[in-house]
DNA sequence: ATGCTTCCGTGCGATGGCGTACAGACGATC
DNA sequence: GATCGTCTGTACGCCATCGCACGGAAGCAT
């Protein structure tokens, strides 16, 4: 497992990962990698999509807008998708507010390249298209979940899916973040979080977040974690 | 605006109408005109999509199941859309229950010629992209109305965009049917209704439903309305 | 007319989450 | 090592919705 000579950046992105040697290197000429900073704003609603995005190591969230202020997040995207599927079915505006919810790396490309890179290969065509309806039914999935489930199962299940996108039990994200994503109030996350911790299933302090017992999680979260697992996985 | 002679059967399906003349008439042979019956289920989520749907007139509701007795309305689709959008992003099986919710007639094709009308068909190809985007856009909106909005809004709402997409002010539905589409109550309904019938905007009895104030009832639904409208008219 | 079924109205206690407000606790900074 | 800003804990009253349960009313059928 010794990598001799470490590549310039390594990428991970499943999407791009599924494309044949030939087609990658296509693609490559148009290709950028980017390092994306907690809190960046890629784009908001209505916004032109300049540019889509292939995370690597980095996590974001997809977030409608409701009476301004407040939002919602809808989709979280890490390295088995892309930000700006719009693209792909032919809308050039953003219908959402795309935040770096995780800091990491990013491969992106101008919206141009990227719809003729669509023309010509099958494959990403393909890709994209199976992630197009893996959005779509994680966005479905969250609206049942908001509606039916606890405050303290959707934190469970939120953790759970932030830590598979990061490959990692440890992160960063203070309460007040995590109750924009999921539309509570600061104090909700609060008291859900420091239920979970009695129990011994996570650790935090100060926004450092551990996950300690990771399938003690999984059986405190929603049946709703499985299901998007399962099709995250696949 | 006087038909001599009744077409057989009036094609008002928005995104059948968007294709040029030679192209409907290509994808004639494999439309067959069905008419649907209220209550009908097109497809449960993991059934094989045999068919895809293009309504007239007719209405249909895409419901995400929970902890499978409890489930979600997080789409409605009349005839300015399509049952079915999974196939042309390249997934056979349904994620979604396709419920007939107003009775009615629609278009149907078989699921391997329709993908090979997409493929041959760039006008439909275009259609069903800025389609499935629409529908993802409305999905997602779902998903914030039900956190943040009352009962009474989300009705409001709900009784406009049924009202849209059937095209008449009248239609039968009963609370709890309606409690089953919003995810709560028929009491919960019940209430919410009662309101709204109080003020004049609405009347019923025993499922017929009458919208007297279309603008009262506007005011009365959440902001979501309009911003469904908006791109539901476009 | 009588009865049955479907649909709607109402009541009541329980509860999860909201808005707000304030106090403690940990880290960084100087 | 005192200060300040950020992050987390706790408290209190309020309200929307829940679950359940029962009464009434409108239509259908015999």
């Amino acid at each position: 497992m010794l990598m001799q000579a470490a590549s310039p950046l390594p990428v991970s992105n499943k999407l791009l990962a599924a494309l044949s040697r030939p087609e990658y290197q296509r693609l490559l000429a148009s290709l950028e990698p980017v390092t994306l900073a907690f809190g960046e704003v890629l784009y908001e609603p209505g916004d032109v999509v300049r540019y889509v995005y292939f995370p690597n190591d980095s996590l974001i969230s997809l977030l409608t807008l409701v009476d301004p202020p407040l939002a919602l997040e809808v989709g979280m995207v890490g390295h088995e998708g892309m930000v700006g599927v719009s693209l792909a079915l032919g809308v050039s505006l953003s219908p959402v507010r795309a935040l770096v919810q995780g800091a990491g790396t990013a491969m992106r490309m101008k919206a141009a390249p990227f719809r003729k890179a669509l023309r010509h290969s099958l494959t990403l065509q393909r890709q994209v298209g199976l992630y197009a309806h893996e959005l779509m039914i994680q966005i479905a999935q969250t609206a049942a979940c908001n509606r039916f489930h606890v405050v303290e199962a959707r934190l469970a299940r939120w953790l759970l899916m932030t830590r598979d996108r990061v490959g990692s039990d440890h992160f960063h994200l203070t309460h007040e973040f995590i109750g924009h994503m999921l539309g509570v109030r600061r104090v909700g996350v609060t008291h859900a979080a420091h239920a979970i911790k009695q129990r011994g299933l996570i650790d935090y302090s100060r926004g450092n977040i551990d996950i300690i017992d990771g399938p003690g999680l999984e059986a405190s979260a929603c049946s709703c974690y499985r299901r998007a697992k399962d099709s995250y996985q696949a």
